[in-house]
DNA sequence: TAAACGTATGAATAGTATTCATCAATATTA
DNA sequence: TAATATTGATGAATACTATTCATACGTTTA
């Protein structure tokens, strides 16, 4: 007779997700679910509190009120419950180790810095470093113990290494406002001809671009390098040559409009994003802590991004 | 790979009941499930995390720390959920109207009044009242728009009218501590024969005892009666007779040796408590909220009471 | 030493969340 | 403006998994 109350965690996940990300379907991908999944559950809410939680706003939809009393309901509990299982986690065993992140992916940084300072604070007593430097086999640092964690595209199955999955991502091509592609929504390999290519010091088997665009098609750039992702942008500003660089790391630029963003290829060029680590390190529990909120403020922070896996 | 977080609402509940209940068993009644469902679930629980959740102490079960952690986690999630669900009910629609409370078991009075305030609190826009006085026909009072909310054993089927289980308790003989029949456990028909029988000014058919135990044996004791729950305690301590009452109203008594209580019958005489309410007033937010938070503190509050229904 | 009570557990079942297949509506592109 | 691609909703089929059932095992009580 009285179902005193039917909401679950996973509604509140839903409703999180949806809240994050606008739209059921962005949502169903990132709770891993299927639009209709998600779509049925909202229903099954609405029926159940006899309101509406989203109201359809022509192509997407907008949360109501009674939505968003939920969404802040699900942002709290969610967290307490994360906290709870960090300190579950430190009964049960090691909450003390070393996570020494190795990065393959300079523009990384930008989202690394707020996840390390929120996981130093959860995880007083592991040890917290960055592996500096180029690596010419980042994964081999796993085996080798020179890193716990290397944050990088590759994925290749290798005996007791497992790659978990942390999102894709975009790569678009920036050029300056006035530069004479402009005009194009869309650019081809050949656009890339006679122009320079400004990246990272990084050989070009790791730049996907070169990988998987230009050499495919022939095309071989001249090619200037700099360390640094502002450094890259000013170049570009400067009309000293042409860049690729994921969406989220230019978004800034782009609304400021020192630079204009142009997808590569009908499709985009993506790119995965994989965090790797040794068989043994993957069960450790602050592991997979640093795993949950990576994704999660990544979601969080990063527009454009879509789950992997 | 990575199964985020299996937990869900049922599990806290699950682990907010065993917490209060301290056995399975009971727990699962409180949630209406079986004990090898919630056996179940904890073993989930304990294999996902890698760690107890509760020991078993001979007979019962205790909780580790692991599992107070988890149940102060659910303790204040579902305290937040139920806010939050009542947030709702106010926006969705009514969150005004009356709620008249009748009560034809006197001794409800204890635990009517926290629940009363609480409710205050919630429902600052719903007039709350007591209707005083005995009724005949307690449940006619709703039909003739007497009271809203009528707490009783009544639970006979009538057209527009919803009795909403609350739970079942155990009535108790209660005696002066060096009453002759002190040394019995256990109080058959027979015994209350040449006994005075205390109770509140009711009719004799409204009286569990003499309903379904003296008047079936063919025995008619005196009767004294009172209106106090106090009053009536007086009288059994002072010798004056015997009583019986709801287990819950006379612990603090037993404890305090005032007076003994003795199961009558060897399964006991046990009640049922309903809410009734007309079905229209039954879907009322408020009303809802109204049972389950009554539920809810009587299960926290009173010892030895048994989910209904 | 049973009898009664409480918990644990594998296998069977039942319940229901999710997917599939589709439609309608809106936005995008040619 | 028609054509195409997205997005959300919905009934029916499916797949999953939580719950029950049946039972065993341990503890307490008479």
């Amino acid at each position: 007779m009285s179902a005193i109350s039917m909401l679950e965690l996973r509604h509140l996940r839903t409703l999180s997700a949806l809240h994050e990300t606008g739209s059921v379907s962005r949502a169903a991908k990132r709770v891993h679910l299927t639009q209709s999944a998600l779509s049925h559950q909202i229903k099954a809410l609405q029926d159940h509190y006899g309101v509406p939680i989203v109201r359809r706003q022509g192509q997407s939809v907008e949360l109501t009120d009674a939505g968003k009393r939920l969404v802040a309901l699900a942002g709290k509990v969610l967290e307490e419950i994360q906290a709870t299982e960090r300190s579950i986690a430190k009964m049960s065993q090691q909450a003390s180790g070393s996570l020494r992140i190795a990065l393959e992916c300079h523009t990384c940084f930008d989202w690394l810095m707020p996840l390390m300072d929120a996981f130093r604070q959860h995880w007083p007593d592991v040890e917290l470093d960055l592996v500096s430097g180029f690596h010419s086999d980042p994964v081999k640092l796993l085996e080798e113990g020179g890193a716990d964690v290397v944050i990088g595209s590759e994925h290749k199955r290798r005996r007791g290494v497992v790659h978990h999955p942390l999102f894709s991502f975009e790569i678009l091509a920036v050029l300056s406002p006035d530069h004479p592609l402009r005009a194009k929504r869309i650019l081809q390999a050949a656009d890339f001809s006679d122009l320079t290519l400004i990246t990272y010091p990084v050989p070009e088997d790791r730049i996907d671009l070169i990988l998987n665009v230009l050499k495919p098609a022939g095309i071989h750039p001249q090619r200037r390098t700099t360390e640094l992702t502002v450094a890259i942008l000013q170049l570009v500003a400067s009309r000293r040559g042409i860049a690729a660089l994921p969406s989220w790391g230019i978004q800034n630029y782009v609304e400021h409009d020192y630079v204009i963003a142009r997808r590569i290829g009908p499709h985009g060029l993506w790119s995965d994003l994989y965090a790797s680590t040794l068989t043994e390190t993957a069960s450790r529990p602050y592991l997979r802590d640093f795993l949950t909120t990576a994704r999660n403020t990544c979601f969080a922070t990063l527009d454009g991004i879509v789950p992997l896996d």
